[in-house]
DNA sequence: CGGTGCTTTGAGCATACTCAACATCAGTGG
DNA sequence: CCACTGATGTTGAGTATGCTCAAAGCACCG
């Protein structure tokens, strides 16, 4: 893990990030580490606030430190489409001809860091490593894009929600007592934005799946998945919620 | 333009191939480009053949030289969405964890590049400037895909359609006597599993915009744009074919 | 001709949306 | 302490967009 602590570059926050579970820098070696680490500089956003927004000439490239925050399109009318929520170890700011494709905004409190991106882009051409890294990232991203789309062309509205909660549940949930319990730091209105839903049908789909026994409720936003199996069927539509 | 004719690597078909243009080669300098080149073989498809499959493991990386191909994913009971049309110029073979993601088809008759996967991701980690081109491929790609979620999950039937037909005809087009003329490769069932509708969906309204005048229809395949301004603001909701 | 494959059109229906009311909760201030 | 407010979520009734099912049109081809 490197350690920047008490540089006169970066001060104090630095000591708080842990560069071997970095988004960019994870897997690097020291060295490549090394020279990507001094670029870095912290942010920290209030839940709401927007970090950047679609359009805007692009000047950083961010990487989640702690918190949640989303990326989303809009449409002229105000539509929105949510296209991700972004955990720690996540990077972003996606370009292309140096303008961001998205706004992003902060969904929790947020700690950032932020590089230059300038400088990213030309360590990228000394640093293979590097490279292979972002590479590797952003593949990922599109991959993730990619299933996205199948939901939302092709899934049920149920199927979405089942969907989402299976995911949700494999990258954040708590597993106690045999159970998976999650917290949902979004809104049913984001949800909604990222599943291509009103918020009233992912009202009542999360209903029928608490009266069926798949999940529990207890703040709205808190999930307890009691069925993990029945959940992972439902979304990909071999089972329905009407067989019983 | 680089030419290996006569190459005892590759006799014939590379002469057909201007690595200036191609996807991943474009903007390479010479040296890189001379590196990558010699990996290439040629490829051939006939339509509708299979180039690999989602999950099958991947051996190669593909750019397409001729034709056109899609990228799709489906889910166990059938469903299919398209992720994308693949023209010249662009390349395919995203990954996670060195398996496909999607499966690839030929739509016309296809001749595609391929390089193989791990004699290029070796060559990433040695030339700064292929990586860097990959990285901003894959961006495009991924800027894409955002693109067709805020498509798939809020717009209406007649914006997507909208969407895509201004898509292809900026792409795809040709101009002649002031209207843009386009050939869609694609079959009715193609398009509504690209834009998440139905074939039926997908004539209708293909019917409306041609009963309204915004578009003229000769063979199912080819689609006179007649008023391209109209349907860029149908695509965005700013416009409603029922207003006349 | 009578096939087959693709597209278009029609009629009826269902899923998810709109509009509306109500519930719940946290914060605020009388 | 409790009424008031605003924000968020749930539930209900009715509707519309896009789907399903069915039939007909049309080209290409043996």
């Amino acid at each position: 893990m490197l350690q920047f602590v008490g540089s006169n570059h970066h001060p104090t926050a630095l000591a708080q990030i842990d560069f071997d579970t970095s988004a960019i820098c994870q897997g690097l070696d020291f060295d490549t580490a090394s020279r990507v680490a001094p670029l870095v500089s912290i942010r920290n956003y209030a839940a709401k606030q927007a970090i950047f927004y679609e359009l805007d000439p692009a000047k950083y490239v961010y990487e989640v430190v702690t918190g949640v925050l989303t990326l989303y399109k809009q449409l002229p009318d105000g539509r929105r489409q949510i296209t991700g929520f972004l955990y720690p170890g996540h990077y972003l700011g996606l370009t292309v001809h140096g303008h961001h494709v998205h706004s992003a905004e902060a969904l929790t409190n947020v700690t950032v860091c932020r590089y230059p991106r300038c400088k990213i882009e030309k360590l990228v051409g000394e640093l293979p490593a590097l490279a292979m890294r972002l590479l590797t990232l952003t593949g990922n991203e599109l991959a993730m894009a990619q299933e996205q789309m199948l939901l939302l062309g092709r899934k049920t509205a149920t199927e979405k929600i089942a969907s989402f909660l299976l995911t949700m549940s494999e990258q954040n949930g708590k597993r106690d007592d045999g159970k998976t319990s999650l917290y949902l730091p979004m809104s049913r209105v984001d949800i909604g934005d990222y599943l291509g839903l009103t918020i009233e049908t992912v009202s009542r789909i999360f209903t029928r799946l608490r009266k069926a026994g798949v999940i529990a409720l207890g703040q709205p936003n808190v999930v307890a998945v009691n069925d993990i199996g029945r959940l992972a069927r439902l979304a990909d539509g071999d089972d329905t919620l009407f067989c019983n």
